[in-house]
DNA sequence: TGAAGACTTGACCAATCGGTCAAGATGAGA
DNA sequence: TCTCATCTTGACCGATTGGTCAAGTCTTCA
């Protein structure tokens, strides 16, 4: 496992790999995300990430697969929201948790959250599989959760995966159409009275709709 | 205004551009949904179009020049479901209306939903004009009629550029995100059952979001 | 200090892209 | 049928792109 035992391969990666594919991954996910990926280029990545086109293919052996490691490091921390989703805590509650998680991750991470889209409009072409086996399962588990309040008359009865959906689309649209929100109202999820207008109005309509009382809640940044 | 009058220049378009301009058309929207702009080849689009690459550069100077026309020609009808939105009728009856609408186009025209994300993810540098005069001026139209059904009571209180971005979002979510939905569901909008499900989802949890019975409606299709 | 590796780079290459051009094919009107 | 404008195409061009390679520089450690 150390790295200095000659006779094993060097799986550690040493100060200098690790600043620089984390360099690579930082500037990688600002083009493929503002161009998509046919856009984004790997001299502008290689530039933005201050080194020269040769050293970038040195620690990463073509776009493709700087793309998927852009992927595979935003992945996790883009459905962790959702695996906190607790079956035993109270619906309104949880709800509520996960959309204001969902919505300063789109605030705080909207780079995140266009790769995605960008990624899944093309038709998920890299991360086809994971969406099918990972998330399915995740879903399916969430859903059996949704079910479950539903039967219990917790929340109105309502196809569970469709609310995950309508979860998704609401809180990512801030971040996938930020230019759109900001051509239409003059600012965005950065404005902390606008994030709280946002996080309010998705919200109260969804927990409503689910014939929930809204929590008004503490802060939770 | 006649073609035949030789002094005029010839405004009108003759059978053989009128269809071939449409042809273009129709397959750069098909390439640029799916690929986005600079993913999109005018070699492809010229194949799909079934032409050579140079005949299409007859009809259009460039690739952008394409591009223009196809959001162009998408945007009005894009567009449209909003402006029927009507200040006088009730509430729930128009907002069903509204998202019914949306959900139809993005079953029926999914491509066209799709350029458009495509286009303002990525910071929408060729709408940004539009985007900031006539759809602001709509958007600010049609808000004022929520605020409107708010003042008269006859909705919950919400921001109601928030309401409009939510149906927006709900809505053509289920044309942008179509593979992550197939990959999780197994099906997409084209099924009927599939749909009427989704539609039943969007508008029963925005309109009783809304404090609005919803009324169940007859068929629109 | 002095190799042996790890790291970095500029020069270069083949493929693809958007776009031009000249020449040929086709259509419509007299 | 003749003529001219419209339509269509293949050959070609310069720029950009993803990727290779050999040569150099810097670390590390005995």
């Amino acid at each position: 496992m150390n790295k200095r035992h000659k006779s094993e391969k060097p799986v550690r990666l040493s100060r200098i790999q690790e600043m620089n594919r984390s360099r690579i991954i930082d500037a990688a996910l600002g083009e493929f995300s503002r161009y998509g990926y046919s856009g984004a280029t790997i001299d502008k990545i290689s530039a933005a990430a201050g080194m020269s086109k040769s050293n970038l293919l040195y620690y990463f052996s073509s776009k493709t697969a700087v793309y998927e490691a852009v992927l595979e490091y935003i992945l996790d921390v883009w459905l962790a929201p959702l695996r906190t989703l607790n079956p035993d805590g109270d619906p309104a509650s949880e709800l509520a948790a996960y959309i204001r998680q969902k919505m300063r991750m789109s605030a705080e991470r909207p780079e995140a959250s266009r790769l995605f889209a960008n990624e899944v409009i093309q038709g998920a072409p890299q991360i086809g599989d994971v969406l099918e086996k990972d998330l399915k399962n995740l879903v399916t588990e969430k859903s059996k959760v949704i079910e479950q309040w539903i039967e219990a008359g917790k929340i109105r009865r309502i196809v569970p995966v469709h609310l995950i959906f309508t979860i998704w689309a609401t809180t990512q649209h801030y971040a996938d159409f930020d230019s759109q929100i900001r051509a239409l109202t003059g600012t965005g999820l950065e404005d902390p009275e606008f994030f709280a207008e946002a996080e309010n109005a998705v919200c109260s309509l969804i927990l409503n709709g689910l014939g929930l009382e809204w929590p008004k809640q503490q802060k939770t940044s």
